[in-house]
DNA sequence: AGCACGCCGACT
DNA sequence: GTCGGCGTGCTC
């Protein structure tokens, strides 16, 4: 610092950000002889208690009493500062979602072990000529393995050894091995660009060639708008290739659930390496590591969920949505947003170019593509070269199965073929448990949830009534709790468990396996069941809707959707939307690889417009249907408008809060409260929520308004949620 | 009295 | 988001 001794100067004072939820950065003092640029991370005191910060940017508050300021607590020097862009985002971000900007900085700085510098890892060897006091077998397997006086860690030694680490510890203890300082581990091998060049169909080289010529010229994003199975991964890695010889990192986001080895391995193929990993179920010590490669520049490519949007990159030069219509996508809690959306933002601020990629985009996608803001790119036919699978609809009301059964002849007809044939099949239910619904044969009680009023669900596994909304779950009772009737109580309609009892019946002989995400074992068994099916050890799958995604099931040949109609009914402005994704998904399965596929839908209602679309295989006759009935209501991605979400603490009182805010908007601004007839009033997580829509001309700053009304509202409006839900594209 | 909750405001 | 303060209501 230049005038040391100067008093002024001794008086440094900083914008520090801090990652609460307040609405501005705070002030702090700076100590004597540190110099901080903005972005620099530091440890502030807050209140009671000590929390990471950025400096950041803009002149600090001078309106606070002196003797109220803090110091800066520690300044991490090691730590990249976060640089220009990424605090543009932050801010971007902050502005975008209604939320305070310390809490998207929160979610950059969620790793707290990154900044500490990894402590050295202790390893273990041989000491020459010292020898244990008895001899065991474990023993002997581990002086044999080190041998050679080659240092081990303890894990990798035990391993190794195939004894476990106590006989090591003991070993230890009698100094026949000494522990020593093993060097930190050596950064990640690169990415080899040229490491396997895939051959590439015509279609998808036009794709590549087209992603690597949008590189250098700004914020490019491209939509590669292709059918299953048409090799979407193949065209983006490409595009990857290109960052990397470009000396950029490249960060590919995927729903959490299709992070899978399956995927890694494809990446390892191409590059020779696998890439880094980033979601929620990493340790804290893999996160630290990757958080610090990525931000020093030596992690060069990184997979990941939404979260990963939020490292510091050192030097990000592309990101690729894969899946980009999926819901996962979004996060519902804290800083609401959707990492597709942030991605297009993060890439416009940093002018790189952005890939969406999926086999049934999202309509707001279709429609930026449409308008040219998006370059298209489209795959139309598998990679493999098999056709698309067969699809044709069963009309229940007709061709039902008996009461009491929900496989339907014909279904059951083509199952039996396929099983003769050795193929696998999938029965897609999107519905956990034994029974959606379970009442009282004697006084017609209904089994409902006492916080949330929707139904209760059967679990017969588990034995027990779960509501899905949030979480609440009781015995199943021997009586009635209203007539006390005992032995009286029915399950009405299907979950997976119940076809899969039915599947029992029907195939003694066949492999049945369900995939459901809520069964025993966790993740940890779901992974391992997904294997088993992959590798063809299961005959007949009956799964919810985890199998739409991810998974490659190159066995698959038949795909039977239970009720085609479930979802279709919803209040949702989204929901013909979400089936048709949904549907297109899981029929999709049906013989990506092999070809020959069929599948089956079963529905109430076979003429309605959205199950046409799937069966002809029609996607452009969904998109164009779906997109002219949004643009006629005005329902996004139409009309200049913010689609809000506005959940609260209970029905009466959001509605209230909503209907004022709608009230009390400017002139300017049109507003729309879609009501629950239409759409709205759903339970979601025990809390009510409905949809509100807010029009306004583009340069009416319509999240200002509502900040400002959160702000100077009504005292009750506390517990109020707001959530932006509508693509950023007409405000970049 | 002793404490478990829940609500509320402050945090620079 | 997290903490402390303070009120309520319940138990020893």
């Amino acid at each position: 610092m230049l005038f040391d001794d100067d008093p002024a100067m001794k008086e440094t004072i900083v914008s520090v950000l801090v990652p609460v939820a307040v609405p501005r950065a705070y002030t702090y003092r700076v100590p004597a002889g540190v110099s901080v640029v903005p972005g620099t991370i530091v440890k502030v005191p807050l209140g009671p208690r000590e929390v990471l910060g950025a400096v950041w940017d803009g002149e600090p508050d001078a309106g606070i009493n002196s003797n109220k300021l803090k110091v800066i607590s520690r300044v991490y020097e090691t730590a990249r500062p976060l640089d220009e862009e990424l605090r543009r985002f932050i801010d971007w971000v902050a502005n975008w979602t209604l939320s305070p900007p310390g809490m998207v900085l929160r979610m950059v700085l969620r790793s707290e072990e990154a900044l500490e510098d990894e402590p050295p890892i202790s390893g273990v060897r041989r000491r020459k000529g010292q020898m244990p006091e008895r001899m065991t077998p474990a023993r002997q397997k581990v002086l044999d393995v080190t041998e050679n006086g080659v240092a081990w860690t303890k894990s990798s030694l035990a391993q190794a050894a195939g004894v476990s680490t106590s006989v090591i510890d003991g070993l230890l203890q009698q100094e026949v091995l000494e522990s020593v300082a093993l060097p930190a581990v050596a950064p990640s091998p690169a990415p080899q660009v040229e490491f396997a060049q895939t051959k590439l169909t015509p279609a998808q080289q036009v794709a590549s060639d087209g992603l690597v010529a949008s590189f250098g010229k700004g914020a490019a994003v491209s939509l590669i708008d292709g059918v299953t199975g048409s090799g979407k991964t193949e065209v983006y890695f490409e595009a990857i290739a290109e960052a990397l010889r470009r000396g950029h990192q490249a960060l590919v986001l995927l729903p959490e659930i299709a992070l899978t080895e399956q995927f890694l391995r494809r990446f390892e193929k191409r590059f020779g390496v696998y890439p880094a990993e980033w979601h929620s179920e990493i340790t804290p010590k893999k996160r630290g590591r990757v958080w610090r490669g990525v931000a020093s520049g030596d992690v060069r490519v990184v997979i990941g969920a939404r979260s990963a949007l939020f490292l510091p990159f050192a030097d990000l030069g592309l990101i690729i949505v894969d899946e980009e219509h999926d819901g996962a996508f979004k996060q519902d809690d804290r800083v609401p947003y959707n990492a597709r959306d942030m991605s297009v933002v993060r890439g416009h601020l940093s002018r790189f170019p952005v890939v969406l990629a999926s086999a049934t985009p999202s309509v707001e996608s279709r429609v930026n593509a449409d308008l040219g803001r998006y370059q298209r790119f489209e795959l139309p036919e598998r990679a493999s070269g098999a056709a698309l699978p067969d699809l044709k609809a069963i009309d229940m009301r007709q061709n039902g199965p008996s009461r009491g059964r929900w496989i339907a002849p014909e279904l059951f007809q083509a199952m039996k073929e396929a099983f003769a044939d050795g193929a696998q099949s999938l029965l897609f239910l999107n519905r956990r448990g034994y029974a959606p619904l379970t009442l009282c044969r004697t006084c017609g009680h209904r089994f409902q949830c006492p916080h949330c009023s929707s139904w209760l669900v059967e679990h017969r596994f588990q034995k027990r009534l779960v509501c899905h909304h949030c979480g609440h779950n009781e015995s199943v009772p021997k009586a009635c709790p209203s007539c006390n009737t005992v032995d009286s109580l029915v399950a009405c309609g299907p979950g997976v468990e119940r076809i899969a009892e039915e599947v029992e019946n029907l195939f003694p002989d066949a492999r049945t396996l369900i995939l459901s995400s809520d069964l025993p074992g966790g993740p940890e068994r779901l992974r391992r069941e997904m294997k088993i099916v992959e590798d063809g050890g299961a005959d007949i799958v009956i799964g919810t809707q985890l199998v739409a995604k991810g998974h490659n099931f190159p066995k698959m040949r038949l795909v039977g959707v239970i009720d085609a109609d479930l979802g279709l009914a919803h209040g949702d402005p989204r929901a013909a939307e979400k089936t048709f994704q949904l549907l297109a998904q899981v029929t999709g399965r049906a013989g990506r690889v092999t070809g020959g596929g069929k599948g089956f839908l079963q529905t109430y209602s076979p003429d309605h417009p959205v199950l046409k679309a799937l069966m002809s295989q029609d996607r452009d006759a969904f998109y164009n249907a779906e997109i002219e009935a949004r643009r006629a209501t005005g329902l996004p991605p139409f009309g200049r408008l913010a689609a809000l979400v506005i959940s609260g603490p209970d029905k009466l009182a959001t509605e209230g809060y909503a209907r004022a805010l709608a009230r009390g908007a400017p002139n300017e601004a049109a507003v729309t409260l879609l009501g629950p007839a239409e759409a709205a009033l759903a339970m979601i997580r025990g809390r009510y929520r409905f949809r509100l829509l807010l029009m306004a001309p583009r340069q009416f700053d319509l999240q200002a308004y509502i900040r400002q009304w959160l702000d100077n509202g009504p005292k009750a409006t506390k517990g109020l949620r707001v959530q932006v839900d509508v693509d950023p594209q007409h405000f970049l």
